[in-house]
DNA sequence: TTAACATTTCGATAATTGGCAAAATATAGG
DNA sequence: CCTATATTTTGCCAATTATCGAAATGTTAA
């Protein structure tokens, strides 16, 4: 495992955004594609996709192609031990916040079926 | 105690930097001022200052006055306990890193009479 | 093979951040 | 009170980052 400053101060950079927390959070609750997530934060497709993208380089999700959707999930079994320490700590870490509630409310209303594609 | 996501972010944000890491493994070993801080990372000290800063607010360390010193050491007591966390955890998570076993030998050898003032 | 849709990559831009030097503030000692 | 030293604050610049829209890539289904 590396412990280098540098790859710490990335780990933590990766942390470092509130959009990024947000979609942790999401993550910890269902498996979700991009255009799900889009939804519920209300950013452009391309920028979620760089966000999802520093997440999956920095080992926190881990993605599964299906058909022309990508869906993203929290890394199950993560080789760095940083990683789950992380994962874990951020389930009670975060969990009152008003926003979270209210992104965990509407994904489990969102249908990528519906949502995507207009 | 804020759980916000905000919060949060501002947390890892505060760790997201080579140069505050340094300075939290360093401040594990031993109180220091900023002038000796300052000599170690080579910094400008205004710079060194900005970073005392940030790690203060965000309730990592504390400060001291000792006469004309400010002296930084690690918050013995944090209100948070997500910065004990993160503080204890940092412990492990970089140890082996060449700059920090390199930054602890130098900070043994600092005295302020001498390399202050100058 | 097109058309439609999901996602990623690219290029540009605005906001944030880390850095320095200089000015301001604070303290100790002559 | 004046000077030297330590630190903080301020103003400015360079580098980084978050964001968007457009173009490129990949997939499904007609």
């Amino acid at each position: 495992m590396t412990t280098s400053i540098k790859e710490n101060t990335r780990l933590f950079k990766a942390l470092s955004d509130p959009n990024r927390l947000r979609i942790l959070k999401m993550l910890q609750s269902k498996s979700l594609c991009v255009c799900e997530i889009t939804e519920v934060l209300s950013l452009a497709t391309s920028t979620v996709s760089k966000h999802l993208s520093i997440l999956r380089d920095t080992g926190f999700i881990i993605e599964e192609k299906d058909g022309k959707w990508v869906n993203y999930m929290i890394n199950p079994k993560p080789s760095d031990p940083r990683i789950s320490s992380v994962l874990s700590t951020l389930d009670f870490w975060i969990s009152d916040d008003n926003l979270i509630i209210s992104d965990k409310q509407k994904i489990q209303k969102v249908d990528r079926n519906e949502v995507c594609g207009r």
